[in-house]
DNA sequence: CGCGAGACTTAGAAAATCTCAGTCTCGTTC
DNA sequence: GAACGAGACTGAGATTTTCTAAGTCTCGCG
């Protein structure tokens, strides 16, 4: 089951490069340099031993084994992305979901967090809960523990509300510890007054 | 048309891992150790904010997400290897097509290649041409021309046959250069005697 | 004939990835 | 229930890959 392997950075370069019939456009697109993109799909064409691109002076042309693999490559890259966005929608403007500890909700405002219109945005629904294994099986982006708890390599944020000297341990997956609505729920914890 | 992407590596790592449900094997599939199979697989979470794998002591098991994620990539990867493989059929064991220039079949020996039992396991058809186009078109691998030519960023090796003064030049696309078909080929033509 | 556009090349910088060595957890064995 | 083994994790440093930057080349155009 060992598949044979054309880098992914060369295929992108091609196929970018492909639909521009240009590398400078295919650069742009990509953010990188013009250079670079010659590079991937120079060793691209090496590591499979044929042609993709006829340089020209004024551009590019596909070859026709260019032209042939193109449209293989965009489907897979398409299922890619289709099954990747499935999975895993983009966290840019997605909302987390959040388990309170019951022992929790006493030190936070009444109606935390829904009481705050900032954070109406980063959070689509809380729980009552306390369990670690919710957030393994995806079913929760983080949760808010009154103690500290054993955990496997999740991440751990340690939060003291506002004139409230009990912390809060907010929990999550290591890819979410650091990203926008992590970071902006944390600081709302962090400046909450316990009631 | 940018794509969303998570890193090939990346899911080269988890495909494999979720086959063997042990990173361990999956390293050894990949020829590498099992803490880069960790690293790329906890790379590619974090990537997409979501767990693939619960890890457990005795082993690996895939989250609901992590199951539901592996068949798209499986088949995304069997597009790409089915496309790279109908677009360049592995190099290994692959026959060359080579084109002779008239003037360099008058300094080779009557009938070559095919006078020799050695280079017939690397050429797979011969054709009196001296169009360096046929190169970048794909439609031939090597070109034996008996003058230096002008040629964009092929590939060219200088041969004179053994005793005659005359050299010939193999031009090949630069993945072809140093291949072993073509070093049997270049060897085979410098230790040739001319008629 | 000089210019501009786009691709190429090379060297060196920057980033991604791998290895290695050591740690941890949990089953198993005595 | 203490020692052991298997498998996964981590961090530091080495290695490899990829990118950038700057300069070159070719071609078409005015």
């Amino acid at each position: 089951m060992t598949y044979r392997f054309p880098s992914l950075n060369g295929l992108k370069a091609f196929e970018a490069a492909a639909r521009h019939l240009s590398f400078k456009a295919a650069a742009a697109e990509l953010g990188v340099t013009a250079g670079a993109v010659s590079q991937q799909v120079k060793r691209l064409e090496m590591s499979l031993g044929i042609s993709l691109f006829r340089r020209l002076p004024q551009g590019l042309l596909l070859t026709r084994k260019g032209a042939a693999y193109l449209p293989d490559i965009s489907r897979a890259f398409d299922v890619l992305t289709d099954a990747t966005e499935a999975v895993a929608p983009a966290l840019n403007g997605r909302k987390l979901s959040i388990g309170l500890d019951p022992l929790v909700i006493e030190r936070l405002p009444k109606g935390w967090p829904r009481h705050s219109t900032e954070l109406e945005s980063y959070v689509r629904e809380t729980r009552i809960t306390d369990d670690i294994e919710l957030i393994w099986n995806n079913e929760l982006d983080a949760l808010l523990l009154a103690r500290q708890t054993r955990h496997g390599s999740l991440s751990e944020h340690t939060v003291c509300p506002n004139g409230n000297s009990e912390p809060v341990f907010f929990i999550t997956r290591p890819g979410l510890a650091e990203c926008r609505q992590s970071r902006a729920i944390v600081e709302a914890l962090a400046s909450e007054s316990a009631e």
